[in-house]
DNA sequence: GCGATGTACTTTGTTATACTATGTATTTGT
DNA sequence: ACAAATACATAGTATAACAAAGTACATCGC
């Protein structure tokens, strides 16, 4: 098999399923920060987001009005950046759940 | 709902989805040139595939040697490059297929 | 016969996004 | 004291979709 092809495919698979990820995670359960969001991903899906993939991804979807941010200090540690999901990410993500579904089931009807 | 967002997710989605499709139909069902196949994935799935972007694709799977093409003179009007799918070609798509359908099932699980 | 439309392939430039690498700063484990 | 983990950020690179334009032949209506 054609490895290097595959992996990367994999990649390329990635734009787009990543902020429908995301955003599906925060619709799920209301607050996550970026780090954890890394972590989520890869402990729900063994996909791994890259930090300089998943940062600007969240700058991105705040840009688009689709999350929120806060900064919130910890008692010890770095501040963490927790994002919500915003009526209008909650739309967009409904749109991107009937758009997958439909994608999947031609995808498989071939 | 931010529908331009939206629209730029759907073209960040074929991204991946488009090669899958690609040698998916041409696994089904043996050859397609190349104009075809962009009338036989609008059938199918409604995605429109622009000009520009399936012949490049074409070409990328030809060098990757997932496809072979040979041109076919007509009768009457402009030739045609037929394409097949490889054995590498149909390994791979083994493997994408599998794979799509573990990201799917991770997705709805979310 | 001529312009518009459809068939069929190609290429160039633009845009969006994932990834690698690097950097900063704090905390925890050994 | 040093390594590893936590937490965020950014610059540079690669890839792929898309719009736009070009080439060339055929057909259809007028």
């Amino acid at each position: 098999m054609n490895t290097e092809f595959f992996n990367k495919w994999t990649s390329q698979l990635k734009k787009g399923t990543l902020s429908f990820m995301v955003l599906s995670i925060l619709k799920d359960k209301g607050e996550y920060y970026g780090y954890d969001l890394i972590n989520e991903v890869k402990k729900r899906t063994t996909i791994e987001i890259a930090e300089g993939t998943l940062y600007p991804l969240m700058n991105r979807l705040k840009e688009e009005k689709l999350v929120e941010s806060k900064w919130v200090e910890q008692n010890s540690g770095i501040p963490r950046k927790y994002y919500t999901i915003t009526d209008s990410g909650l739309a967009v993500v409904k749109e991107m759940t009937q758009y997958w579904n439909h994608l999947n089931q031609t995808i498989n009807s071939i």
